[in-house]
DNA sequence: CTTTGTGCAAACGATTTGCAGGATG
DNA sequence: CATCCTGCAAATCGTTTGCACAAAG
């Protein structure tokens, strides 16, 4: 679960994306927590120290990171988007408390058979969202 | 799936709701449709002829049905929500291509089963939701 | 050097809120 | 008639956009 900066860049390459600070910064962030950050979260944790991105940067970047396959927005709260770098198949479960995200590897949850679906639909994927309460929060 | 003017009123008051024209209309409008609407298209469709509702009704309405648990806030696309009033389990099928969102009976997909989840998570609920391609759109 | 990215501020769209008048039980 | 609801407008919040300047390859 950790990346050194060549790998970062190199992964940024490969998509054909120019590497600069704000980029690398961003992607390095997301990969190396396992949280799934706002956008509002992420730019405080960046400019912690000094100002490394904006508010626009952060949302052009991953907009971006996202077209290439390097992020994924998350969408199990009304308004608000949060964002991942973790690409392998997996679920979520979110804490109705808190309000915190867990990821489920797939491998804990049986594969969905999509057979049955009517026939027309053509699946493509799917995702599955468990809601309940986390341990900090009984 | 049709429902009469006293078996809505029942619901609602059954629920500790007062009956309005407004909560009535919005309530039984959602009940009538497949689709899942956004608020804005349920503020034309309900002021088609004559004026019903006003924004904001809306908005309080939905979120008063929601808390008694007549109607579901959908979430799979990012920055608005659709309801339903489908309020047996179900899952979705988006339609990734003209937006559409398909009720999936629970019956069509095997249950999943939570028992792998790692102890200190309890789970409360869950939902699917399954992207692709709908006919109309292939 | 050409192309693409960054940052600021203004613009936007969905949702919420404050408040005065109106309707419900 | 006390309480709760409606509607308007203003306010808020997340996200997008336009544009001038700066940096990447």
């Amino acid at each position: 679960m950790d990346y050194s900066a060549e790998e970062i860049t190199k992964s940024l390459k490969a998509k054909g994306l120019r590497v600069t600070p704000q980029r690398f910064a961003i992607y390095a962030n997301l990969l190396s927590r396992a949280d799934h950050p706002t956008v509002e979260q992420l730019l405080e944790d960046l400019n912690q120290d000094f100002p490394i991105a904006s508010l626009a940067t952060i949302y052009s970047s991953l907009q971006v990171l996202k077209e290439v396959g390097l992020v994924q927005a998350v969408l199990v709260e009304e308004g608000v988007a949060r964002y991942h770098a973790q690409m392998e198949t997996h679920y979520h479960f979110h804490c109705s408390v808190c309000g915190a995200i867990e990821d489920i590897p797939s491998g804990q949850l049986a594969p969905i058979s999509l057979k049955q679906l009517r026939p027309g639909l053509k699946p493509e994927s799917y995702d599955i969202t468990i809601r309940g309460v986390c341990d900090r929060c009984q």
